[in-house]
DNA sequence: AAGTGGTCTAGACCACAAA
DNA sequence: TTGTGGTCTAGACCACTTG
């Protein structure tokens, strides 16, 4: 059958359907959930249920008083989900690696101090370290901790990425993230085992919590790598 | 006040916290939701909705029978909105403009076709267009189209992207889109402006309604561009 | 077989925004 | 002021999974 295994999933699926076939064109009003409880024989709950995740989803657009209307030009959300490395590599049947490169305290750039909201000429912690994919190098980790929230003496990270230890030890509440282009330059591509001017992907990470920076990452991947969704 | 004006949400508030401050460690198995809604004074429903919530954000793991479990390790995830192009440049502040700059039917590459589950040989619209923001080239879009669902007297891209043509009229059920750095070859650089052999961010589209694929898009920015969203 | 989350209902009241 | 969605409850039954 079409219908889903619940009530509420039916209730979506049909009124997903009348969007599609624009019995419910864009911008529309859509019928008020009493409404369309009585013709579909459920409660109210069970239509607030669906409508409502159908906004979250984008299709419809609700306000109080206001009724909904089917929205003009859905908005298409993707979603990535932020892996530990070592588990990307490790899904993708490698076998994976690490190795630490340098670890040592270090004056912030100027430009990222602003950024992290750190007074000009602060010293942070600097790691930089290697994930592999079997013998190819796979990402180049580059990172600033911030060393009140981060001890050097309970974080070693000569055996497992920084990653790891902070995903387990510092619970983040917000952070900004990019993506970008990059040219390999000579250091980076010697680290990553690709020709200098390689095009490369590159994450820029910055975490916080509450209102203080834990920690800026910077990831390039190597040459060839894609990251990759699907939309719903 | 901490909590929130309505209830679940204080719930989700209260397991939240818990949550963060280890109260309830990671790994670890919570009260079941009858015993939250006793000890905070709510219906079960209550907790229900406010467990659902954190369970859908990644920091819980739930199941019939097994109980409620706090992630190990929390996934976080990345939302990014598929805005249209014109949207983007104007956002930014810059003027919009755009450029048609081929619209031919051709044979689609085998690669494509078999990605797309066409037949070897099909033939299908290919649309270039440049989209630039102020007199510098923004992005360059080179586009499929499946001729069968997008009808070329219908559909006319001289004056405005085929990508705002197709939100308003093809709504589309799923799709893949992946992203990577590109190496600018001399075409592409050309009509980017920019050098040969510089890294560009590329995003390449499929886009599917049922099981029929209405379109495959490559976008190619122009040097700089960074794609950023926030962690909530 | 049993236990826990998932859903559903009917009715109620609240909150917000439009008139 | 009024109407619509947002939430809440108490109780019930269902569905999945683990023992």
């Amino acid at each position: 059958m079409t219908a889903s295994a619940y009530a509420w999933q039916s209730v979506r699926a049909e009124a997903l359907r009348r969007i599609r076939t624009r019995e419910w064109p864009p911008g529309a009003m859509i019928p008020k959930e009493a409404e369309i409880a009585q013709e579909l024989g459920c409660a109210r709950a069970t239509v607030n249920r669906a409508l409502r995740d159908l906004a979250e989803a984008g299709y419809l657009d609700r306000r109080r008083k206001g009724g909904t209307r089917v929205t003009e030009t859905p908005v298409r959300r993707a979603v990535f989900e932020i892996a530990i490395i070592r588990h990307e590599v490790e899904q993708s049947g490698a076998s994976y690696g690490y190795t630490l490169l340098e670890d040592r305290t270090e004056r912030l750039p100027d430009e990222l101090a602003a950024t992290l909201d750190q007074p000009r000429g602060t010293r942070w912690r600097r790691v930089i370290a290697l994930h592999s994919a079997g013998k190819r190098p796979f990402c180049l980790e580059d990172r600033w901790l911030n060393p009140g929230l981060v001890p050097r003496e309970r974080a070693d990270f000569a055996a497992s990425s920084a990653n790891e230890w902070l995903v387990r030890n510092v619970p983040f509440t917000g952070g900004e993230l990019s993506f970008q282009a990059r040219k390999a330059d000579t250091a980076l591509a010697s680290r990553l085992g690709c020709a200098r001017g390689s095009a490369v992907f590159g994450v820029e990470r910055i975490t916080r919590t509450d209102d203080a920076a834990v920690t800026a990452v910077t990831l390039t991947y190597a040459p060839g790598y894609r990251l990759t969704t699907s939309l719903g």
